[in-house]
RNA sequence: GCCGAUGUGGCUCAAUUGGCAGAGCAGCUGAUUUGUAAUCAGCAGGUUAUCGGUUCGAGUCCGAUCAUCGGCUCCA
């Protein structure tokens, strides 16, 4: 057989060999390395026998293939030393993940993170062990007994749910035995450097409804010092979290008087309303005209569009004269009655009515998340009116803005195709049509997506942009979301130009997504250090001496008359305490003003970006920064903070 | 909502087996008049999240509630 290899080449071998004795033949160090192999493109363990043509690329650590492999026989490990430990404990199920792995477990009495120690030492007995690990195959029958006979009622449910004609593999090391699709390393001594995160309630299956079991979460690498540096890496990420930050920076708070409602403090609003300025600028450059509609409607409104049967739960109502009003969670249904104000004709459409509505919805307390999730917020709303056969174009239109904003701000994203959920209003056709409308408008535009299952709104599919904090949650910002359903409930319609009258197809859709979120997000992507245009101070007044605040006045005088923000600490302190002050602040600019400057008529700029940036007039600094901030520049920094 | 953890001045954190609630920073007052990341001194600041219990005595032990953090479910 002749086995082509990632690098090209070509090794032929007369009989069947696993993957492992191909490694080996290739050099023993990639032996000793490798995790697990690729066999035309399918994941594969290295025990599996190769006994074909085919292209095969041996997997390490440093493929994320290999690394799933080292990952998940870490889990195994660490089930090994909770059995030895736990001995009633139940075992479901212990994936490998992007970060790391867990393994979910049903445990007699309550567990909590104290007991982590006693199990990484256990696992440490295992990994020094060097138990081999080995693989084989049972009956169904007789796997269902085995797992019986050892009282393990979620391996047994797992089997019964498999297919009839799948085949059942175990892994086996040691005293411990698990099912097991693989692969696997082959031996427990690989796994040098781990350690158990973090412990986590997770329902059984991801359902509510079902028994929840403990979720214990690690990580392991082949090194020490690759766990070392992972754990740094983490500490210094969260050192960008916009709770922190956002704190720092006087830019919003949280009460326990309103959980999950935040306040904005005078820099947030400034960071908000310039972002929203932007936000302005591009929509009626696009298109949209603003609207604003009540933050509380009759409830028969919302029984006729649907979010009093799919969304009651989440929704804050109240008696107003023996009427219930509900406080909106959603902007559609307002839009929807500016819609019907006045007769349409297919001449408006599209017609985008963009609103920077606030909503609220009673999410559940425990899934607040500072700015990210939250009771109360600003969605960058618009709904659109638009014509059956005007789909396709007026999504690439939207996916083409939400792209410029999110790379204007540096924005890494992915997007994810949100599919019918169980809970939903229409007919199947619709949802279909629907669905086929978004896919072929990001197709067209060439770009890339995922599907997300069973993952859209109520009433229609829809398209949804994600992006990352500091720590590499996602969060879903944008979101197109196409609705064949409002229209019909509320019995919209336009005239056509065959005089006839037509439904039109609604869109709802957000770039920012949530307000808050994206400045949530925003926050930890530049770890506060905002581009001018967005800083809440833009220019810090720094006098040398108290005996330069006359002329530093008039500089902070002159820059505020150019509409830049700026402020003068005028405290009696060192230079340096008063530098040290303003970058802790991230100002992006500082000028220093002593004798040399005032005799000279100039200004000593200091930045973010470069540090020491020398003297200059005031003039020239002025129409730089200016011109910086009309254009919502995002300098780039060349220098960086000494350590604190 | 569920599982686990946490809660001490504005912020960051101390407080031994249950035995007088403390420090640094920030704030205020005064001195200092400073050249590119922290000048000095003094003053003030607390019902230890809330409520209840055990105890001669509770920040510390127990219970409940609230909030926050990490996940699960849900979601912008």
């Amino acid at each position: 057989m002749k086995i082509t290899l990632k690098d090209g080449s070509v090794k032929e071998y007369d009989g069947a060999l696993s993957v492992l004795e191909i490694a080996r033949d290739i050099s023993e160090g990639l032996a000793r390395n490798a995790c697990a192999g690729e066999l035309d493109g399918e994941r594969v363990d290295l025990r599996t026998v190769v006994d074909r043509d085919c292209e095969l690329n041996i997997l390490t650590f440093e493929d994320k293939g290999g690394r799933d492999a080292f990952r998940h026989t870490t889990a195994h490990i660490m089930a090994q030393a909770i059995k030895r430990l736990y001995p009633s404990a139940k075992l479901s199920i212990g994936p490998s993940i992007d970060d790391g792995f867990y393994y979910d477990i049903e445990f007699d009495e309550s567990f909590s993170e104290d007991n982590f120690p006693a199990i990484e030492a256990e696992m440490k007995k295992i990994v020094k062990e060097d138990l081999k690990i080995e693989r084989f195959t049972m009956e169904r029958k007789e796997a269902i007994k085995f797992f019986e006979d050892r009282n393990e009622p979620y391996k047994v449910e797992l089997i019964n749910d498999l297919p009839e004609d799948a085949e059942l593999s175990f892994y086996k090391q040691g005293e411990f035995t698990d099912l097991c699709a693989g692969p696997h390393l082959m031996s427990t001594k690989p796994v040098k450097a781990f350690k158990l995160m973090k412990l986590a309630g997770a329902y059984w299956r991801g359902n509510s409804d079902n028994q929840m079991l403990t979720r214990i979460y690690g990580i392991s690498f082949t090194k020490a010092s690759e766990l070392e540096e992972y754990i740094t890496r983490l500490e210094e990420a969260k050192k960008r979290d916009h709770r922190k930050i956002g704190k720092e920076m006087k830019l919003f708070m949280f009460s326990d008087e309103g959980p999950g409602f935040p306040f904005f403090l005078p820099n947030g609003m400034i960071l908000r309303n310039e972002l929203m300025k932007y936000w302005r600028e591009i929509h009626y450059r696009n298109g949209y005209v603003e609207i604003e509609t009540p933050v509380m409607l009759n409830q028969r409104l919302w029984v006729t569009s649907g979010h009093w049967a799919h969304y009651q739960e989440n929704m804050y109502t109240s008696m107003i004269d023996d009427e219930m009003f509900c406080i909106k969670p959603m902007n559609c249904p307002g839009s929807i009655l500016v819609y019907k104000n006045e007769p349409r004709s297919y001449r408006e459409l599209p017609l985008r009515f963009a609103e920077v509505g606030l909503v609220h919805r009673h999410e559940k307390s425990g899934a607040l998340h500072g700015l990210m999730r939250v009771r109360a917020f600003h969605q960058d709303d618009a709904h659109e009116f638009i014509a059956m056969d005007q789909i396709e174009d007026e999504v690439a239109h939207i996916v083409r803005l939400i792209d410029e904003v999110y790379k204007k701000l540096e924005f890494d994203y992915h997007i994810e195709l949100s599919t019918m959920p169980e809970d939903h209003m229409g007919s199947l056709e619709d949802w279909e049509r629907a669905t086929n409308g978004l896919k072929s408008a990001v197709e067209h535009l060439g770009l890339t997506y995922e599907i997300n299952e069973g993952d859209g709104a109520f009433y229609g599919p829809k398209l949804d942009f994600h992006v990352q904090d500091c720590i590499g949650r996602t969060w879903q910002c944008g979101t197109i979301q196409l609705d064949f359903q409002l229209p019909q409930n509320f019995e919209l319609s336009y005239t056509g130009p065959d005089g006839e009258e037509h439904m039109p197809v609604m869109i709802h859709r957000v770039v920012f997504g949530s307000v808050e979120r994206f400045i949530g997000v925003l926050t930890e992507n530049c770890a506060g250090k905002f581009p001018t245009w967005l800083s809440p101070v833009q220019v810090k007044v720094l006098p040398i001496s108290d005996k330069f605040l006359d002329y530093s006045e008039k500089v902070a005088r002159e820059l505020k008359d150019n509409g830049i923000r700026a402020e003068l600490d005028q405290r009696s302190e060192k230079i340096g305490y008063k530098i040290r002050e303003a970058r802790l602040e991230r100002v992006p600019y500082m000028l220093i003003l002593g004798q040399k400057e005032e005799e000279a008529g100039l200004v000593s700029v200091r930045s973010r970006f470069k540090g020491d940036e020398g003297q200059r007039s005031l003039k020239d600094f002025i129409a730089d920064v200016c011109e910086e901030i009309r254009n919502r520049e995002n300098r780039k920094e060349e220098v960086t903070d000494p350590q604190d």
